[in-house]
DNA sequence: CTAAAACCTGACGTCAACGTGAGGTGCAAG
DNA sequence: CTTGCACCTCACGTTGACGTCAGGTTTTAG
């Protein structure tokens, strides 16, 4: 499939596809006339991308880690770094829990007072 | 307090601090000479504000709500805005979370094919 | 009193993950 | 063949939360 395709189905933008293979995420052929084109196993691949950015991994960790992730294979380095991230976003997890606490006691501080009975 | 005690307690540095003080997020009084000063409440302001940083909050959004941390009263319109960014970090717990397992698997996945053990 | 911290105000630099044109090319339809 | 959309490659712009350097002032230790 070409970009367009891949950017509607995958949601994320033709700009950012282009970005990623730039940075070595995520490969593509191309035609004669020079235009990407994307295997159906491109589609997994850019969700993949999109979860471990979301867990706060940056493109250059993310490039690092994305072999093991397909192969499931991996050095020792890469194993080290893999539970290094997953412990990351673990005490990403807590912080995130203690702020969620945080602000759910706020509100219902706010809702008890009686300023607000929503 | 000085600046560089709050910051060595609080473990920010002193250019976030003044930044804090730019967007609105933190007070001071001035001392004759024009250095700031703060009170011992400021710590813990500051570790609310890293605390909502940290759970991804813009500090344009944090301005609007520390008056409702601070005072636990809020305008229906303030009460909304709370909820909202609750919500956005249930969501974002969410999504790590399930970048967590998807981790989590693939550790599992090379350390049962023995590529390490450890 | 003097030197050295510690502080002050600008103001420009940084970094990541794209957004956004500019200017040109590929390709399927009629 | 030509219209027109999708695509291409530069390459500069954006945003947030600061880092950092310059040039000057205040405070504190001795």
């Amino acid at each position: 499939m070409r970009i367009g395709q891949l950017a509607k189905r995958s949601g994320v933008s033709v700009r950012a596809l282009r970005y990623y293979e730039e940075q070595n995420l995520l490969e593509s052929t191309r035609t004669p006339g020079g235009q990407r084109d994307y295997s159906d196993d491109a589609l997994d691949r850019v969700q993949l991308i999109q979860d471990l950015f979301a867990a706060g991994l940056s493109s250059r960790i993310v490039v690092e880690l994305l072999p093991c992730v397909s192969t499931g294979t991996a050095t020792p380095d890469m194993l080290g770094q893999l539970t290094t991230e997953r412990d990351r976003i673990a005490e990403r997890i807590q912080d995130l829990s203690r702020a969620k606490s945080k602000l759910d006691g706020v509100i219902e501080d706010i809702v008890a007072a009686g300023i607000v009975k929503a």
